[in-house]
DNA sequence: AAAAACTACGAAAACGGTTTCGTGTTGATA
DNA sequence: TATCAACACGAAACCGTTTTCGTAGTTTTT
């Protein structure tokens, strides 16, 4: 088992200064022509490279981003993930991951623990309990010590920093007045609990286009689904059929695939009968039958602007520049039609 | 914005040495009563955390393990993840990740960007392209260097080192066995191209099944799909008109739901005239219509047990026992039978 | 009272690099 | 020939820990 080569073999075997090896792997113009050749070639034959550790400890920074997300089985999270891995890769960075499993303490642990030196800068979308708890202590903490974070989707009004959300409440909007102006009118909304700041902005979406046409807002017409528990179709089922409903709004592809079914077995047609339109625009979508029309909220762009912020913010702390202006980018989504809606 | 605070500014303010107020952390023996309270005190009320990069430095293990995976955006390997992050994390572990995106090259660098004492040992799954150009030398490099390493699913035969896969022809064989009872004759399979390891022992399960009924292998009713290029459906309905086909084993869910489509555009009926299975038991599997009888691999379970494999390997590295034993753990696929099959 | 054994702490090396600041040799210049 | 850059390199500090070893000062033993 061949041990790594450090610096300081080759400066034994070669029987120069630590320090000129170094340099001479450098390039650098202190040291002599055949010094150099003759270091870098034996660097080259034993395949030398410098120790990553050793760098961070010596330069501060580690070439590591911190990633933090509630779900990594979950279509939305997984393309934001690309984005970032993709970008970060590009400039040099590799993606330390962390799953939240929606939990406020595992958020916090894992936090704490990146922020030890382990990585440069955080993106990250909180976790359910953590919107529920409204406990941002934790973020205070981070930012507070200089480590740079950027929030993605799942953010906080409280904490002052860069963002990547999506135009949840506008996108909304537009598709309730697409479903208006289609002739549609009984409009339903399916959606979470409200903590989820997401879902609240979509809700204000569809609450504003209603006013917006003279259409009263009817209550019953939302139905609010658990996020994690199985969901059951019972639920579903009552609500179709105590609603007359010709057109559904969902926070999320699941939600639209489950009431569909529910709906399709109660004999009715889509999108004849009834529209559908889901956020999330991932598998399930594509291959619903009927394809369930679908807002895009385009993950692969979320995180690669997330990662240029954050790369940004990094690498400006060394020009030392304390310019303090914290952007909120909006991404704006964008309806895929498919066969769930008409035209 | 306050800087992290270091054991020599604990000392300095405590005017001990740097040796003392570390050992009074771990609370050593050798240290009096009143300094180690004096100075756990003051290490608490600064919030004093130890730099993860100078420990790693110091003690020669990151407690970061690298997890390389071909693609992100795909539920089999999500769920791999989360098995891995889980218990990774459990034993005080962080996870980077790196996508290969099926590149070759990718995968080689990520590998010795990480390689270079960023983690502890290598998790991974084969890219397409290494899988297809059979090319393993850094993945000898890596474990030439004594990094350990755990392969799953994409494996390969080449490189000794720990493995954790799916029977996988062991389950194609049932499965086909099943259709086969159940009075099938005309059996496909739908594949990749044959360079995927997995889609050769899918294959092999496949034929043997049929051997082993006395059924002769029709090669016509294999039909080999693109992985990653979009695939035509007039390629799947050419293939469906031109054979009598009764029931399809698919090595994903993909390739099953657009068979699933196009044969139901036939106005064939699933599962009366032809059953579906399908490998990776994913959202599309459930929620498609009929729902797909499908293959579940318990990615999380190979996860779990390919981290809990690597973790040894590396924990045991401390203690010096060079036992050299290679594991393969085989994990047992499970058929989860639901509408797109008969009984 | 001298020797031995503790007690409580500090100095320093080490991990593997980077970087600043000398310094001994050259060759050119005055 | 004395002076002075330029050249080519080395010593040493530093990043933030851990850990070994040495050592004053005190207590125990004989």
């Amino acid at each position: 088992m061949r041990r790594k080569i450090t610096l300081k073999d080759i400066a034994r075997e070669l029987e120069v200064s630590i320090s000129t090896v170094s340099k001479a792997l450098k390039n650098s113009e202190e040291i002599g022509r055949d010094t150099k050749e003759k270091v870098q070639a034996f660097a080259k034959l034993y395949n030398y490279k410098p120790n990553n550790i050793a760098i961070s400890l010596k330069n501060k920074y580690t070439k590591n981003i911190g990633v933090i997300i509630p779900d990594i089985v979950h279509h939305f999270f997984t393309t934001v993930f690309r984005g970032i891995e993709k970008y970060a890769n590009s400039k040099g960075y590799n993606v330390i991951i962390c799953v939240s499993d929606e939990s406020f303490d595992k958020e916090v642990i894992n936090m704490e623990l990146l922020a030890n030196g382990s990585i440069d800068g955080f993106i990250m979308s909180l976790s359910a309990e953590t919107e529920e708890k409204n406990d941002f202590s934790h973020l205070i903490e981070v930012t507070n010590q200089g480590i740079p974070l950027v929030l993605f989707d799942r953010v906080t009004d409280v904490i002052n920093c860069d963002k990547v959300i999506l135009n949840d409440k506008e996108i909304s909007f537009s598709v309730v007045q697409k479903f208006i102006q289609s002739g549609r009118k009984n409009i339903a909304l399916v959606t979470t609990d409200n903590y989820f700041n997401v879902s609240k902005k979509r809700m204000e979406g569809y609450k504003s286009a209603l006013e917006h046409n003279g259409i009263p807002l009817n209550e019953n017409r939302i139905l609010t689904l658990p996020y994690h528990d199985e969901i059951e179709d019972t639920q579903i089922t009552d609500f179709f059929n105590s609603n007359e409903i010709d057109a559904v709004l969902c926070v999320n592809e699941i939600f639209a695939i489950r009431c569909m079914r529910v709906v399709q077995k109660m004999g009715i047609k889509i999108p004849e009968d009834i529209s559908f339109v889901g956020f999330t625009n991932g598998m399930l979508s594509r291959y619903a039958s009927p394809k369930l029309s679908s807002i895009a909220q385009h993950g692969d762009k979320m995180g690669e602007i997330a990662a240029q912020m954050l790369i940004e913010k990094i690498e400006r702390e060394y020009i030392e520049e304390e310019d303090e202006a914290y952007r909120t980018e909006v991404i704006e989504g964008t309806l895929i039609e498919r066969e769930s809606t008409i035209n």
